[in-house]
DNA sequence: TCAGCCACCTTTGTATGCAATCCTCGCACA
DNA sequence: TGTGCGAGGATTGCATACAAAGGTGGCTGA
């Protein structure tokens, strides 16, 4: 069986990503204990490990609290995520693309390809669609061979709406949202294909490039706050006011 | 005060980057809760964060044993710095250097022509300039304005041997080593000259660059692991051979 | 003499008690 | 009526007790 810890940590993390606290509120351990039905020791645990991803911040007087988070911010998390993909394609293109890599991008491709084969996307090929994006990106970051850079972009994946996927649902909810996804998958057809060639560069720049279609998906949910919240809840997280002071909740 | 959890894990990572546990060691949680004059609890909270800087793995059995860490995870991080310094760099550089900014870039330039004005260097100038050092990259980073961006950098800066100034010690020790300061010197000269120019690849190329000396310097230490050893005792956690299974004290 | 099994012991994971600290609420005084 | 101070309460941080799990060593049998 899993370590209480373990659960107590996923948990808490599925819990915040669905906007279940206030941004500033205090976590206190004792009502999360309940709440989870461990003791007050898991939690603790879980939320000093949540701490270290950034998604809580340590109260000036002891404890945890909700962070709060900056467009400003996740947009920088996001342009950090491309920075590093970027490096994680060049390396791919520098050292050659091991057969069975290649095989699987292809695979990729070709999943994108039957996807946008049809004029309408229904709601299957929005979930296959983000099944792919996310299989393509670990390819990305497992292939290049490099335990620190995976390490790091894992580690900024934590935050908020940094990971690739994070803000497909808003895109298949408008009009031009499809476009984008067009495009992001021409990008990594563009990418596999530089990748290929050794075209270390041109991969990086591509690869660089191709979270702008997340940052537009960002600012076009931000500018609809009531549309975007039913499917990205924790976007409640994100306020334009960078410093407000905590109410509701906050202070031990 | 400081709180006993805090004062564990600087005690803990000082330990560590002292070399004072075998590579593959158990860290067990009673014999570091004695030494460390406090409780199993702050040591375990300890334990948990050191697994996320990575210095530490979880055993498969429960518990937490001493990283092993190879060359080349080590230059990956190293590779990995100088591509998020080369971010933070072009950021600088593309949003223009900020006043004060410049100033204190300007400052460690003035302190590393005044080290390199006389011929031979003493330890009082290995230390300046290690100072130095280490105050330019913390400009670099702090003055992109990027938190994902810093917080990145320095997640990455806790492996061993990937921050800034970690190969020093061994290049004040051998004569090349003189010149390849002087190098990294006029490589910052130029790299600020890029950032006021708004150059911004040329800012990024030169940061990315600059961690060649770094791995010079490690592959240097690595192949006098005798002389090395007593600098930076940390190196035994380096092992050329991989995988080799744990021997003594690994294993519940 | 070697191999396998069992019992003991060590260690971790979890819960909980206790003290210190900080916040909050209420009261008194100006 | 507003402000300041004090008492009470709640919460955190730490230590420790307890149970479960796994490893180690010894013993027994072939």
């Amino acid at each position: 069986m899993e370590s209480h810890q373990a659960r107590a940590l996923v948990q808490l993390r599925d819990l915040i990503l669905k906007g279940s606290f206030e941004p500033g509120e205090r976590l206190a351990e004792i009502p999360l204990a309940e709440r989870l039905g461990v003791s007050r020791t898991p939690v603790r645990l879980a939320l000093a490990t949540l701490e270290r991803e950034g998604l809580v911040e340590q109260s000036v007087s002891g404890g945890y609290a909700m962070r709060r988070f900056t467009p400003r911010e996740i947009q920088d998390a996001i342009d950090v995520r491309g920075h590093l993909e970027g490096m994680a394609a060049r390396l791919i293109a520098e050292r050659g693309v091991p057969e069975a890599l290649l095989r699987d991008f292809e695979a990729c491709i070709r999943e994108g390809e039957r996807i946008f084969a049809r004029d309408a996307l229904g709601l299957d090929d929005y979930a296959a669609y983000t099944e792919m994006n996310n299989r393509f990106h670990a390819l990305l970051v497992g292939g290049c061979g490099n335990a620190a850079l995976a390490r790091a972009i894992e580690m900024n994946n934590r935050l908020p709406f940094a990971p690739a996927s994070a803000m497909l649902p808003m895109q298949s909810s408008h009009e031009e949202g499809h476009r984008w996804m067009l495009f992001a998958h021409l990008q990594h057809r563009s990418l596999v294909e530089a990748m290929k060639n050794g075209e270390g560069a041109r991969a990086q720049a591509i690869a660089q490039e191709h979270v702008q279609v997340a940052k537009l998906n960002l600012a076009y949910a931000l500018e609809r706050p009531e549309d975007a919240a039913s499917l990205m809840p924790a976007l409640r997280l994100v306020s334009r006011a960078p410093q407000r002071k905590a109410k509701a909740g906050a202070g031990r």
